[in-house]
RNA sequence: GUGGUUAUAGCUCAGCUGGUUAGAGCAUCAGAUUGUGGUUCUGAGGGUCGCCGGUUCGAACCCGGUUAGCCACCCCA
């Protein structure tokens, strides 16, 4: 029999993983619900159609397909034949994949909105947290199938949405001990301002995707990139401008009002940065406008955010999302407008383990381990812990009868804080022992007095 | 999708220009120790050297392929 394996990009969590994951889960889950947020869930598969088309030409190739059953049918040979030479074209097809899984989870909701809007009161505060898939090449930081915790609000265009997005941004890091993270804000009009005054509104994407590169390869490299993209030298020397700006976000403003200010889309996207940073400025600390910001995917049309983690541990991008005008318009639904964000629980992960950021509670499970000395004893230990467990105490009784040094170690290594010993003395006595394995103290107490005693 | 690099015991790794029966530390199990763990000592088990093929009298080592990890690019959480 071959050996086991996993999936490229996949992996297993187990227990100790699991409980530092759900740390992380239950904090982000609680500041969505704090902030009103209501849950949702969505399949793990789309209708192919669905996701294709939503996440631009790159986003198209990384969506995990999946092929239909039944392919197999001699009835329908031919056709599939036929489908099959427009798949090796690198076409898509009903008749070869109809489904794929999820690439995010925006898209997925957007769908839910679109079918549901009639019944669904806006605005619409959902969050959702679930895993996606994407058809990457793994490295650090990167996975196959990971998890996304969104929190989005549609049907409203008002500002505050952001401004509570923002804050759900700093509530949660705060929470986290992730004091060192960075909340990185734009406007994709300010940069489709900047690409309209450089004279070359459709080279939108080729400068964002270039000067997105700014801080990872240097300001030569990206004048290089636009040049290659095909800017000339006057457009490259505007954006070098635009680049340059630096300073206090009050600063960094009156630096854009004189690059882009005279376009309607540039005052636009400077008034709206404005007063979010306005509202947010007693709030948080870490919030940074960053004229360079330029999200990939396509659907933003206003404000974008990026979560940086903090820079000793080089991970990057820890979390976005934007303002979309029309999602649901792709759907069918027009004019509801939506704003989100998302955070990435794997790369958070992988950032508190770096900076050895979890609680060390977070390994406890069972708080009390009975031992087990013999038959008797054990009974009466199980009849203790039952009333304990009322109480919400997390217990368990060793397994079977054994040495103490077998039943120490056990609890060692399940980083239990306390046993409990009821031996031949303590049951003629109707007492038990407590031992802190921390400390080493040790008490004995009624049988009685356990059931208030405090762990 | 492109390129680089790595793969030896449960874990971290040694293993010489290709040469008998592939090693260490940690971990595991047993004993010293039948009501008090973490320390110490003694002993034991555990490997088709990622997988498939080739070169060779002989391969963990050289060559080709393949799978997976890591890194860079592309892109992204």
């Amino acid at each position: 029999m071959a050996k086991p394996s996993l999936p490229q990009g996949t992996r297993d969590f187990g227990p100790d993983v699991v409980r530092k994951r759900n740390y992380i889960l239950n904090t982000i889950k609680n500041v969505f619900e704090l902030y009103g947020f209501l849950p949702l869930e969505t399949p793990a598969m789309e209708n192919l159609d669905t996701l294709m088309g939503k996440y631009g030409e790159e986003g198209d190739k990384l969506i995990f397909k999946i092929l239909n059953n039944g392919l197999d049918n001699p009835d329908k040979e031919k056709q599939i034949r036929e489908d099959f030479e427009k798949v090796l074209q690198g076409k898509n097809t009903k008749g070869i994949t109809e489904r794929a899984l999820k690439y995010d989870l925006t898209i997925p909701f957007a769908r839910y909105v679109a079918m549901n809007h009639s019944q669904l009161t806006f605005p619409f505060k959902r969050y959702q947290v679930q895993p996606v898939w994407r058809a990457d090449r793994p490295q650090k930081g990167r996975y196959r199938e990971f998890y996304q915790c969104d929190a989005d609000v549609v049907g409203s265009n008002a500002l505050l949405n952001e401004v509570e997005l923002a804050s759900i941004y700093h509530e949660v890091f705060s929470r986290l001990k992730l004091d060192g993270y960075e909340l990185r804000i734009n406007h994709r009009k300010i940069l489709t301002a900047l690409a309209e005054t450089c004279g070359g509104a459709d080279k939108m994407m080729d400068i964002t995707i270039a000067i997105d590169k700014l801080d990872k390869i240097g300001i030569d490299k990206v004048k290089e990139e636009l040049i290659q993209r095909g800017l000339t030298a006057d457009q490259v020397n505007i954006i070098e401008k635009y680049l340059n700006i630096t300073g206090t976000n009050d600063e960094i403003l009156v630096s854009l009002s004189e690059i882009i200010g005279n376009s309607e889309n540039g005052k636009k996207g400077i008034e709206q940065v404005s007063f979010i940073l306005a509202n947010l400025q007693s709030q948080t600390l870490n919030l940074k406008l960053d004229p360079t910001l330029a999200r990939g995917l396509n659907y933003y049309t206003g404000i974008i955010f990026e979560a940086k983690a903090p820079d000793i541990v080089k991970m990057g991008s820890i979390g976005g999302g934007g303002r979309y005008d029309d999602l649901t318009g792709l759907f069918g639904v027009p004019n509801i407008p939506g704003v989100g964000i998302s955070f990435g629980v794997d790369r958070i992960y992988d950032v508190m383990e770096e900076l050895n950021l979890f609680p060390p509670d977070v390994h406890v499970g069972t708080q009390v381990l009975f031992f087990n000395l013999g038959e008797a004893e054990s009974k009466k230990s199980f009849e203790l812990m039952q009333q304990l467990r009322h109480r919400g105490i997390r217990s368990e009784l060793y397994h079977e009868t054994a040495k103490f040094d077998k039943q120490f170690k056990y609890a060692e290594k399940k980083n239990i804080p306390y046993i409990i010993i009821i031996g031949e003395k303590e049951l003629t006595d109707n007492t038990c022992t407590i031992k802190n394995l921390a400390s080493g103290d040790q008490q004995s107490v009624s049988a009685a007095s356990l059931l208030n005693h405090s762990f």
